[in-house]
Order: C-alpha cells, then structure tokens, then sequence
RNA sequence: GCGCCCGUAGCUCAACAGGAUAGAGCGUUGGACUUCGAAUCCAAAGGUUGCGGGUUCAAGUCCCGCCGGGCGCACCA
C-alpha cells in the first residue's frame, strides 16, 4: 500500500542522492510549474545544490535524473521537469488513500466565535468558510479536529445589549433587537426588574441561537460551544494563579508583562472596577484549552485582530503550552453595491447579513467565492455581480464536471455498458495492466493531475490555505472541459471508452474530494 | 507617529520558505451543438507586477526609501 503522495516519493529519491554524497541541504518538495507543458511537478533543487556541489545546475540536474527515471524527468535549464507516467499515476490512485502529515495530531479548531450581539455579516461568512474548509483538510491529511465557537456572553456589550432591548443607548439598533425584545417580552414583562448585564445575557442566547441556524445553512457544525461566562467563573481565578510571577498592579487595575514577550506594551487582565477584561477572560480560556491537551491551537481572526496575537502567545508561554499555536488572519470583506464600496455600519441600516448574502448567491457559491481568494488578500465583495452573474461563478464551472460525469454514467448505463466497465476495472487493478490509450498526453495528463492533487493539498494544510485546493480545481476542471469537448468517452471501441470512462471517473472523485473539503456540494445534476 | 496586510490585464483574482515565456475567470473580438450535457470548448487582443534603488545565477516574491489603500495601536470586545 503506498502511504506517500508522488511529490514526497521524489523528495525521497533526492534525500537518498544526497545521502549517498554526503550532502546536507533541506529538500523542497516539487512544486506544480505555472505552465503546464513543463508537466505536473518540478523540481528546482540542482540550482540550490549547484554551489555546494561546485557543478553547474544542468550537470546536477541530469545527474539527480538518473535516480528519477520512473517518474519520466526531462532536464530543462537545470530544472527537473516530470511527466508523470500513466503507469506511476494508475497504481498510486489506485492505492493512495489519503495524506498523513497530521496524523494523530489533535486540532482545536477555533473560528467565527462572533459576538452575541448581532446577527452574521458577510466577514464572519469569510472566516467561517475558511475555518471550516481548513478543518476539513487538517482532518484529510490525519488529524483530529474538534470545531468550537467561543460565545463571548460577558463583558460591556452584554450590558449594552441590555440596555438596547430596555431601548436605551446607541450601541445595538435594528429590527433584530425588536425582534428579540418582542420574544423576551413573552417571558418577561417588566424589564425594569432585572439588570442590563442580565437581559443583555438572555437576548445573547436568543441571538446565539440565530447565528446557529445560519451556520447550520451554512454547512459548519461545531463540536462545542464555550461560554466566556462560564469559562471565566471557572478558571479566571487559576489563570491568575498561573500569571503571577507576570503580573503588577498599576492605577489600582492588573496588568500582565506581556511586553517580556515581544507585545508593544504590558496588558491589563482585571480593571480598577475589579471585572475581568475580555483578554483577561481569554487567558481563562486558552488556560481551558490547554488543559484540553491539544497538538496544534489552530484559530482564525478576522485581520483587526492582529495586534491581539502577541497577547494570547504571551499568555501561552507563561503557562508553558507545548504544542504549536496557529493563527490565520483573515483579511476584511468589503460590500460593493452599484460599483460603491458600502461602509458596513448598523446604525446607518447597511449591514449587509450572512443570511441575505446566502439568499442572494446561494451557500455553494458563496463559500466558493471565499475560498478563491487568499486569505491575505481584502475581498471586494460584489453583491450585484455575484447575483447576476452566478450562472458565470467558477463554483458551476468546478460542479458542472462532476455532474457531466455523473450523466455520462447515466448514459453509459442507458447502453448497457456499466457491467462490462465494472469487470474492466476490476482487471486492471488486479492485473496492474495499463491500457494504451493512457499513453495519449491528454489522458496521461489527466491521470497525473488526479494523482498530483494530493501533493496539493499537503501544501494547502501546511500553509494553511484553502484557497490552493479552489484553484487546483478550477485548473482540473478546465483540462477536462477540454478532454471532453476533443475526445468522444463511449466509443465502439470498448478499450478505449472504458479507459476513458475511468479517467473520467476519477476526475470526478477528485473534484468531489476536493469540493468536499471546501465544504461545497458536488452535485449530480445542475 | 508606530505595527500588520495589500497594490499584478479594463474588472475580480492566481502564482508553495525567490525559479522557466507572470496565469485564470469576467468583459471585448472571431469560431465550434443532426454526435456522451454548449453551465462547455478553440482562438485573438490585453502587462515595464504602484514608483525608485539594492541583494543574486535568478525578484511579483527578500532588503531599504517613497506613493496609494485597508486594519490595528482601550481599564471595548
């Protein structure tokens, strides 16, 4: 059974190369060329060893080439180029299950965790399709995830949240907070009794029970959701413990070093007023989380939260958490509107929900278009655009192979060519007899670009970006688009259609795989 | 003022710890359905990667300085 993807057979012949000359030198895996006529992989390691070795890049090239020859290399400039053989591509697809680079690793992953005060906007819809894909893929490649939501339930906007639904303050306004008054009103007829923190906290469950929905709409469940109320009561005062060779008093409030730690400057945990800050609160939390015992804190931010890092880090240091500690930031989401960047803002009524925005474009199209951009990147959102064009959205281009294959299948079934394929296939994984109709550069290509999906996402996971599984698809989609409008797949020849019903057959796995990881639907019919 | 991120085709964006002739989609122009789904395909046009220096075999990517945009810089969360 093979257990490594294509790209790390090969890193592993090189790191045995260099073995055998006593050369040491960290070995990158081969990257996908930009242009796909140098193949599906590549490797530039003779220009980083061509110093050491005192040779020119092309002599070390070709050199490193003879250890490679299974995996068809072409020397070009000194770069190692593959075309990946049929033969090679066949057996590893059909043995390959799935990469291991997490394997056994437990994952917390955090994400969303948007304030109970409010419904979700189109920047929570960004994180939480990141932090949703970026779950699925730590759990592709290994390792256990467990998804949370950390209800930030305490604090002055709780207060203020109360108030709003007395219709007092400025802060929470909106139909939403008539909505909840109107529901908390069935319980409770006089406010005047109960305390703003209080009614701030029942209206925070009825909202938290609201973005819940939405999230389900959305396809993300969460294994667990933390209460900073709870979590502060039960181990703020452990946290402090934890802290106290690091903290000071300071104008009657206490602050913790941070600064020891790199942060700009010291931090306050509890206010003069003797109440937890919210970082404070979080320390709690994270001290949670570490009790948790897991590998790999794995959270994401929207990008205003960046200064917030240094804190968190600081506070994990001192209570000696072990494991890595993964942040990603994800940039904002601007609204466009009639070619306008529109200042979110709930006072001014343009705030544009996480509901509308899956009303108007639909969940598949919407994660998609958070997923084809990089995280770093500021997203313009184009409402109109993404209305009226959603027929043109890359996520159909990505749907339409599958459902294509899926109805060349039908049609394969509607000539009675199903049971003979089944036994065709059966054959060639038992007899690792290759067909030659593989050999053609179209089908050979799209048997390598199958196998070399892996070796993406291994990338994605180790860089945290969910965005190289979209355009992996899009690249995928489009050499079968191709494929498909040149070459006829049920033919009179049943060599030939057979083979090419696998191809096409795998093709549409991969994108089902590789959808499935976006959290996006692969449907059967459009 | 300090810190983080961004600036790539008309528009929206790709390009893994620097690698080859910087790629897609939309839009524009022209072609392909009596044939497994044309939500598709083929082709053309479109670029001094914001500007100026530097590092090196090689820079969109790294360093320095500008210019422009976003976000932080609370005893808010």
């Amino acid at each position: 059974m093979n257990q490594k993807t294509i790209g790390e057979r090969i890193k592993e012949k090189i790191e045995e190369f260099l073995k055998d000359r006593n050369i040491k030198i960290d070995v990158p895996n081969p990257e996908r060329p930009k242009n796909e006529k140098y193949g599906e992989l590549f490797t530039d390691i003779a220009f980083k060893l061509s110093p050491l070795m005192k040779k020119s890049p092309l002599q070390i090239a070709e050199e490193i080439s003879t250890y490679l020859k299974e995996f068809n290399p072409q020397v070009v400039n000194g770069f190692i180029n593959f075309k990946i053989p049929s033969s090679v591509s066949l057996n590893f697809i059909l043995n390959y299950e799935r990469p291991k680079i997490l394997e056994g690793k437990r994952v917390l992953a955090e994400f969303v965790s948007a304030n109970p005060t409010g419904p979700l906007h189109i920047g929570h819809g960004r994180i939480a399709a990141v932090g949703n894909a970026l779950s699925h893929i730590a759990e592709f490649c290994g390792a256990e995830v467990e998804r949370e939501f950390y209800i930030n339930d305490a604090g002055e906007q709780i207060e203020k949240l109360g108030k709003a639904i007395k219709g007092e303050g400025e802060e929470y306004k909106g139909k939403y907070i008539e909505d909840v008054r109107e529901k908390i009103r069935e319980k409770i007829k006089d406010f005047s009794s109960i305390s703003d923190y209080e009614l701030g906290f029942t209206a925070s469950r009825i909202i938290l029970e609201d973005i819940k929905k939405t999230l389900e709409r959305f396809g993300i469940t969460f294994k667990r959701f933390v209460s900073e109320r709870e979590v502060s009561e039960k181990l703020l005062k452990t946290a402090l413990e934890i802290m106290k060779d690091y903290i000071y008093e300071k104008d009657s409030a206490i602050f913790l070093r941070t600064t020891q730690f790199g942060d700009e400057k010291d931090r306050v945990v509890i206010k003069s007023d003797k109440k937890p800050t919210y970082f404070g609160n979080d320390c709690a939390y994270h001290l949670d989380k570490i009790k948790r015992k897991y590998d790999i804190l794995f959270q994401v931010w929207g990008a205003d939260h960046h200064g917030y890092i240094k804190r968190i880090e600081s506070f994990l240091r001192i209570a000696g958490f072990q494991g890595e500690f993964i942040v990603k930031l994800v940039q904002m989401v601007n609204l466009i509107k009639g070619g306008k960047s529109v200042q979110m803002s709930k006072r001014e009524g343009t705030y544009i929900t996480l509901e509308e925005l899956l009303d108007e474009v639909g969940e598949d199209a919407a994660k998609f278009i958070y997923l084809t951009r990089n995280c770093d990147t500021p997203l313009d959102f184009d409402i109109d655009m993404a209305k009226k064009k959603s027929f043109e959205n890359p996520v159909y281009y990505v749907q339409y192979t599958h459902a294509r294959v899926c109805s060349l299948f039908r049609e394969a079934e509607n000539r009675k060519m199903l049971s003979g394929y089944e036994k065709w296939k059966e054959k060639l994984k038992s007899e690792k007899k290759t067909s030659n109709t593989f050999d053609e550069e179209e089908e050979r290509n799209l048997l390598a670009l199958c196998s070399v999906f892996y070796d993406e996402v291994i990338v994605s996971c180790k860089l945290w970006e969910p965005s190289r599984i979209t355009s992996f698809l899009l690249s995928l989609a489009s050499a079968f688009h191709s494929f498909y409008q040149r070459k006829r797949i049920l033919t009179d020849d049943e060599e030939t259609s057979f083979s090419r019903l696998f191809i096409s057959e795998m093709v549409k796995e991969i994108t089902k795989k590789g959808l499935s990881l976006l959290g996006v639907s692969a449907p059967e019919r459009m």
